[in-house]
DNA sequence: TTCTTGACAAGAATTATTATTATGTGATAA
DNA sequence: TTATCACATAATAATAATTCTTGTCAAGAA
């Protein structure tokens, strides 16, 4: 809550909103999530608020864009690295938080410096696999 | 070539046209890319087509669309599982064929029954990180 | 004053629509 | 067997429409 204050950013009522709605959530949502999720208590709230909240944060690194949705970015307030997993069937996202050693090597790596990475899981989660393993 | 036929599409020049730009193409071209290369063959060609010949190739598994870009979507022509390296600061990808032993610990993956990943590494290309390191 | 909001316009990427055209196929003729 | 033709079907091109995102700017709040 202080964060906003902190690091030049006006504490407002739709930022605050915003900001609460992206805490601990687990969705990875999308602009128009945000923006219906919070329309709830600001029925005025204007959706290039949420692209400007989003920014704004994105640009101070208190949330991450996500290109994992190729219709749309999609937002994820834990910072810390990890990776996801995504259902190819139902595009549900799940969080990963484990370590992986990558290294890539050298002759493949070129003279690249690498800084991160970042791994997309693909698979089927319960709720679409439950049990029968239908295939289309 | 054959490859069309035996799939139930159609050969077309301008699907040939396409196909004949992406085979081998280590660029990872956006459907614009393709429309303005393809065009100086084909003046008529329609941008429609070009979304309408990717969507058939994914679809038949000849490209695949690749999310590494949140402003628009990019096709690649290889299809054997690889990973990518973008340069943070010029965009430029570049393919990473190696594999990578990923295990998830079954207590994060829960029930998801894992199909398989994509990695996205980061980092500073040879062209942008030469030597000075300059950083912004 | 300075920053933020909200309304709306504008832009870019993609998809949908539809009349027209080209392709593959199967039948027929050579 | 090979070539030719007609036709059903699928693909093209033009354009409209949609969707997501960004830009503009007057009005309001800090």
């Amino acid at each position: 809550m202080q964060k906003f204050k902190n690091i030049g950013l006006k504490l407002t009522p739709q930022r605050l909103a915003i900001l609460g709605f992206l805490e601990g959530n687990p969705d990875h949502p999308s602009a128009e999530d945000i923006y219906k999720a919070v329309s709830v208590q600001f029925p005025t709230m204007s959706l290039a608020t949420v692209y400007n909240t989003l920014d704004a944060l994105r640009e101070k690194g208190y949330i991450i864009e996500l290109t994992i949705d190729p219709a749309k970015k999609r937002f994820d307030p834990f910072t810390k690295m990890h990776h996801h997993l995504i259902c190819t069937s139902c595009k549900r996202v799940k969080d990963i938080h484990a370590d992986f050693m990558l290294d890539i090597p050298e002759q493949v790596r070129g003279d690249f410096r690498i800084t991160g990475n970042h791994i997309e899981f693909y698979g089927v989660c319960p709720v679409c696999g439950n049990g029968h393993e239908r295939r289309i």
